[in-house]
DNA sequence: TCCTTGGTAGAACGATTGGTCTACTCATGG
DNA sequence: CCATGAGTAGACCAATCGTTCTACCAAGGA
């Protein structure tokens, strides 16, 4: 019985695909898909109904894990809501510093994908609000004037540290991004 | 004479690329850029060897734009260091606002193009760079005592702005990012 | 005058794309 | 026992990709 340890098709063209596509972009072929994922051809359609589905799966999946792991380091960083807060700035050099980071997956998307009604678009508007309402829960939490404004603020330096680490990882653009969200808790 | 008004078949060429492949990407297919530029298939190899050199070359024509825009806003803006740099900030919106945008050219060519060794990266890592060194030649003559780690965080603010406003151009980044600036240029 | 040069128009190339289809395997449950 | 459903393997399809090629044309200089 030590045979069904592997996952099923479904599973293993999720992982193939999420890591193909964010390592060659959304130009990943399908047989390459299918070659990394181990799985007939058939599996793709009959699961996903063809590669975009596939791939608009893959955003979504990311886009709870990445949710997730965010949650996971504010509750990491204990009560006081400044300290969780500048846990997640802490946290982007580590995740920018990984070997084969090459920047924010939803922006990448959103730039690849030019058609405006491609299902991706949804998913990456959808991941960016929950993320900043994680921001602005905090703030508000954290007793800040402007909660609004300030998760703004956080936000984009979140999308900053990240375009520029796709290109200038050497930079530590999280620690740059951490300065400048320790000036906006203050306020 | 009234004939060679219209330009030669390399620059339309190039006006086309620059057009399509910021709206459709780097995806752009060969047939289509012909048709834009209304050029002869031949025109394409024969001035640029292939599609991956147009695309460079309109990266390095787009570069060079880039930057001479970035000059005449800080020239507008008169001597003063801090209105000249808040000006670039000023500018943001206006860029972010324009019909089709769609978030940084360099970004995205970087983001699209997987292999390594695509000459479209060496032309975005120039750009970059230029662009650094005249955020840190304005700090210098504000007198910032860290002019370097100061051109790093406009530049992240910059980088910031822009892909935020690619996928959220309502929320006014170009704002957000120049109220960042102006605690940057106070320290 | 001829002949080079740079352009157009478009057929054709092989490779690759995303997607469909058929045939076979194999475990499971009635 | 064998019928069903899920999965595999791989041929196949039309479309599209980037590229090369031939054939023709028009202006300019020797």
């Amino acid at each position: 019985m030590a045979a069904t340890n592997r996952p099923g098709p479904r599973e293993r063209l999720l992982a193939a695909a999420q890591q193909l596509s964010y390592a060659h972009g959304a130009n990943v072929g399908v047989d390459a898909l299918l070659k990394e994922a181990d799985v007939a051809r058939r599996s793709l359609y009959e699961h996903f109904g063809g590669k975009d589905g596939l791939l608009a799966e893959v955003l979504r999946q990311s886009a709870a894990q990445d949710i997730e792991h965010a949650r996971a380091v504010l509750d990491a960083a204990g009560r006081s809501p400044r300290r969780r807060l500048l846990a997640l700035f802490d946290d982007l050099d580590h995740v920018i510093g990984q070997p084969g980071f090459r920047g924010c997956r939803y922006l990448a998307a959103d730039l690849a994908l030019a058609e405006r009604d491609h299902p991706a678009h949804a998913v990456a508007v959808d991941y960016r609000s929950q993320l900043h309402e994680l921001l602005r829960a905090e703030l508000v939490r954290l007793g800040h004037p402007h909660p609004m404004r300030a998760a703004d603020e956080l936000h984009l330096l979140i999308e900053g540290a990240l375009a520029t680490g796709a290109t200038r990882a050497d930079a530590r653009p999280g620690r740059t991004a951490r300065a400048l969200a320790v000036g906006i808790l203050k306020m």
